[in-house]
RNA sequence: GGGUGAGUGGCGGAAUGGCAGACGCUGGGGACUUAAAAUCCCCUGACCGAAAGGUCGUGUGGGUUCGAUUCCCACCUCGCCCA
């Protein structure tokens, strides 16, 4: 006799290997042979790791659990499942790694990679690993240079109407720019000074045929939906690349090494996001996305309605019995009608306020504004240049900060304020911010906090335009909420929200001002000073030209580079030097007789992960990025599951690709992703003294008493909840406990924490309970002892209630399962086990079922007990088992009756009885209590309970 | 400061208008064993009681309801996101 216990170590590697050489899990596409149409299509996605060298982390695959769970089941329901995974693998931590050891990132990407796979493929996941990607292969970033190139050729056409996949309607859409091009040859657009598209006739325009070769490459490369411009960086000279706002700490440092920052001007690539934003917010509703997620998307997009107000420079310009005048070498001349609005001797302002006009005491400019070197008078011009270089270098964080002293400089300039005509100051501070709305505000003191507190430190006049609800004056600090107006002339006792309206029209007639939409959302930065990452498919001409390659010029192969550190520097005013421009053979490149040179600059770490999920339909395409007819079959992703850090920034990159591409005809949704799910941190315990330091886990100690001690110093300390950190030595290495218990039970352990989308804190102690439950559902069939089936498992019909147990059970586990509420349905297999582990017979069916139930959450030993049970592998083709809703129901259920709301009582009775069975039945049961009291009012609620009300 | 989510035994959690604490862990007791481990069985929110049983109890205070962990209002604490 051999002794057989529970053998995950012998079991696990056995099945992996036997689902590898089977390829258990290949999905085929439309087209491929036996590619079986008939079945529904369920995409599963996991957002794919960044391969760090350090290895899984136990929260990855909480979120692969999860998804596994739900493509085995689905795959069990009939769906063709499509279930890949992929790697994340360009960006700056592989690259800082690199520099510091000086082993070239794919080297290190590669080891990486190769770790992370062999630790997923332990944990039995279900992956189609024949449609593995990785961000930095060629073959893929191939593809990622094709889409930049899609929006490097496409403009946006504000006017064209276009039309999701379900018929609504939109406005706007990106299109060829050779149509464009075609437009303007046919004089459907004219250009005005600036070079921008205007209707055709417009005065000061000019038609498309009168410009120079030069001009029409200008007209065109600013409307391209990627496009070059200078803008504000975080430009990190001891890193030697800019770096994105989120790579910044809050006191203006790097957050890798904590060196300076600096904001300097640089021409950098940039992606027109904004002009997605309406479609971005819109195309919200039709998601099934958590409500927390869709609210930061929508507060990151930032639409605010509010009105641009132009305040005319007072030297320029003056009111004369209500009709503007203007300033003309000293004679002041009626104005053309709304040239006040177009005047460059003027200051436009946007508010969301446009109520509290009258309440405009004071202006203040950004110190970049570039009126403010114009505006400043000659006495002021020394105080006003000091002050904007000092405020240069400061963060936007800084600046802003609402606990800060505010500080600001007069221009010696006024503006007019156009709602009074009142001349009213402009100054200089660095509370406004050049990149958000026009770089100059109107300040309302009575009714904006920091305005309020500029106003009383410079002793600037305080108005109050607005009467709060019930209130009379403003005592001390500014009212910001509605009311009524006052102190505004013919405006006097509107509300807030009416005024709004009546003022911008009002502002509009005048020409003065005019309603205006805001985003908080910029264009996308899309340049990074780094070796790792996706060259652009861009050259520069010798005029600074321009030039994309073609298609059939695709890859562009990251060239392979000894020396990959980008040049350093302390001193901020050296320009950035991107580690490419080092591959002098790579750089130059020759084409009729020109001298070109390739674009240094690489894309950002997002560029990849921003249509991996496309490239996985299809990812051996090498003619197109997918096939559409693939691509059809499968978009979009059905169930997106990852951390919620991603809400924002990737989600929203990608939504707006994606959208370029329906665009352009590519894809065939407007949105990616259809439902989105969080899983939650899994933190870890750590420690506290009584100083409110944190104490690593290995100099703690938990004494009889169940409480925990400092092991040197015996005192007490604090048990808290907090993220894995190598300084608290609190990091749960994923390998050491699959050593000890299995891929099986750690992916019940992760599942059965808690609801998957609250964060919760892994404790090891509680795994043995899960390995427990795999021991007694092995035990039911296998025995132990003779190391042969249990002869406990025979071929006979269930009795009644063993059938009952398992049709609800097949009920509940299927219904959680689709909710994602995999802990309730754990607990209720384990309660089965349960019961099933006190039966002395145990029908062979009802455990074949049983085990099929268990097959998605642990796999290996439902594919070892269903071998034991009789059967040719694998329990994962076979077919999820149905209820019978008559057996999935109690036959009699246990009720409480209630006096006056409190249990008195309680009876037995079919979930079926009816109201006043249940009632009589509960007098008889009450019949003692209730003798000599009034009776009121019966409350019988069917299969629940009866609340007897009493006097 | 704004937005948003959450607070239930010694711990993780379950129940989302209807018996609060399913299930797991921890702790206690018992069976088996020469003994231990493993396994199996019972108990394990607090208070009163020998027991039967009773009273209290889901962050705090109020409200709605026959009935509130669940819905509403206010407050306190914590998490996350934004400033």
């Amino acid at each position: 006799m051999i002794q057989r216990p529970y053998p995950p170590s012998e079991i696990e590697p056995k099945w992996q290997a036997y689902w590898e050489q089977a390829k258990a899990f290949r999905v085929l596409n439309p087209g491929d042979s036996g590619f079986d149409a008939t079945r529904p299509k369920y995409y599963v996605l996991d957002m794919f790791p960044y391969p760090s060298g350090s290895g899984l982390h136990v929260g990855h695959p909480e979120g692969y659990t999860a998804t596994d769970i739900l493509s085995r089941y689905k795959r069990m329901k009939g769906f063709n499942v499509l279930h890949p995974m992929g790697w994340d693998a360009f960006g700056l931590p592989a690259e800082q790694h690199a520099v510091a050891t000086n082993v070239h990132p794919r080297v290190t990407t590669e080891q990486a990679i190769a770790n992370f796979k062999r630790q997923m493929k332990r944990l039995g996941f279900s992956y189609d690993w024949d449609r593995e990607v990785a961000t930095t292969d060629l073959k893929y970033y191939r593809w990622t240079q094709w889409i930049f190139l899609q929006m490097f050729n496409s403009w946006f056409d504000e006017t064209a109407v276009g039309r999701d996949e379900r018929g609504k309607e939109y406005r706007g859409k990106a299109r060829p720019i050779a149509e464009l091009v075609r437009e303007l040859e046919n004089e459907k657009w004219w250009v005005d000074e600036s070079l921008k598209l205007v209707p055709p006739g417009s005065s000061r325009c000019s038609s498309w045929k009168r410009l120079s070769e030069i001009d029409k490459r200008r007209v065109l490369d600013r409307q391209r939906l990627a496009y070059m411009d200078e803008i504000l960086v975080n430009w990190c000279p001891r890193l030697g690349t800019v770096l994105a706002n989120e790579e910044v700490t809050n006191d203006g440092r790097s957050e890798r090494g904590d060196y300076p920052v600096f904001r300097i001007p640089l021409k950098q690539w940039m992606l027109r996001i904004t002009k997605y934003c309406e479609r971005l917010l819109d195309d919200l509703e039709g998601v099934e996305w958590p409500d927390a997620i869709v609210a930061m998307q929508r507060n990151w997009i930032g639409k605010s309605v509010g009105a641009e107000v132009v305040f005319p420079l007072a030297d320029q310009w003056r009111m004369e019995n209500g009709e503007w005048r203007r300033n003309e070498n000293g004679r002041w001349v009626a104005p053309e009608k709304f040239s006040i609005l177009n005047s460059s001797f003027s200051i436009c302002v946007y508010t969301t306020r446009p109520d509290t006009l009258f309440g405009a005491t004071y202006m203040v400019l950004a110190p970049e504004h570039p009126l403010v070197v114009e505006i400043t008078t000659e006495d002021c011009r020394r105080e006003v240049t000091a002050y904007v270089t000092a405020a240069k270098n400061r963060t936007d964080l800084e600046r802003t900060a609402e606990t800060k002293e505010k500080t600001g400089v007069f221009t010696g300039a006024c503006a007019i304020n156009p709602a009074n005509g009142k001349s009213i100051p402009i100054w200089v501070a660095d509370y406004v911010l050049m990149g958000y709305g026009t770089g100059a505000i109107m300040a309302v003191p009575a009714h904006d906090e920091r305005d309020y507190e500029f106003a009383q430190k410079f002793k600037l006049p305080i108005v109050q335009v607005v009467r709060p609800p019930g209130g009379e004056t403003l005592e001390k600090g500014a009212y910001v909420g509605d009311g009524q107006a006052v102190n505004s002339g013919t405006f006097d006792g509107l509300s807030t929200s009416e005024f709004k309206r009546r003022i911008t029209e009002w502002l509009e007639q005048k020409g003065l001002g005019r309603e205006a939409i805001h985003y908080k959302l910029r264009d996308w930065l899309f340049s990074r000073q780094r070796y790792w990452g996706e060259p652009f498919p861009i050259l520069h001409g010798p005029d600074g030209e321009l030039v994309a390659l073609n298609e059939a010029e695709l890859p562009l192969d990251l060239p392979h580079m000894e020396d990959f550190q980008p040049e350093t520097s302390n001193d901020p005013s050296t320009p950035p030097r991107p580690p490419l421009g080092k591959a002098k053979d790579w750089v130059r490149v020759k084409r009729d007789g020109k001298t070109y040179t390739r674009e240094l600059n690489t894309m950002p770490q997002w560029a990849g992960s921003c249509w991996y999920y496309l490239r996985f339909i299809d990812p051996w395409n090498e003619r197109r990025p997918w096939d559409s007819a693939a691509e059809k079959y499968w978009m979009n992703v059905d169930q997106y599951v990852g951390g919620a850090e991603h809400a924002v920034l990737h989600l929203l990159y990608a939504r707006f690709w994606h959208k370029v591409l329906y665009d352009l005809g590519h894809v065939s949704t407007v949105e990616p992703f259809q439902r989105l799910f969080n899983q939650g941190l899994i933190l870890s315990y750590a420690y506290r003294d009584r100083r409110g330091a944190m104490l690593p886990v290995d100099q703690v100690e938990e004494r009889s008493d169940g409480k925990f001690y400092h092991k040197e110093t015996g005192e007490p300390v604090e048990q808290i909840v907090a993220k894995m950190a190598k300084s608290l030595r609190n990091v749960v290495n994923p390998d050491e406990i699959l050593d000890e218990f299995g891929a099986d039970t750690f992916r019940l352990y992760e599942m059965y924490m808690g609801p998957l989308d609250s964060a919760k804190p892994w404790n090891t102690r509680d795994i043995p309970g899960l390995q427990r439950f795999l021991q007694r559902v092995w035990r039911l069939i296998v025995d132990e002892q003779t190391g042969e089936l249990s002869l406990a498992v025979q071929d006979v019909e269930p009795d009644e209630k063993t059938q009952r147990l398992i049709h609800k059970l097949i009920k509940k586990v299927g219904e959680d399962v689709e909710q994602f509420k995999l802990n309730t349905a754990i607990a209720e297999m384990i309660t089965f086990t349960n019961e099933m582990t006190a039966a002395k017979v145990r029908s062979r069916k009802i455990l074949e079922s049983f085990v099929l139930l268990l097959s998605p959450f642990a796999p290996h030993i439902a594919e070892e007990l269903w071998e034991w049970l009789g059967h040719r592998p694998s329990v994962s083709q076979q077919q999820w088992p149905t209820y019978d809703p008559k057996l999935a129901k109690d036959v009699e259920i246990e009720v409480p009756i209630q006096i006056n709301g409190k249990v008195r009582a309680r009876m037995l009775i079919s979930p079926e009885a009816d109201e006043t069975a249940m009632e009589s039945l509960a007098r008889e049961k009450l019949a003692e209590m209730l003798v000599g009291r009034t009776v009121r009012k019966v409350i019988v609620v069917r299969g629940k309970l009866v609340n007897v009300v009493v006097a």
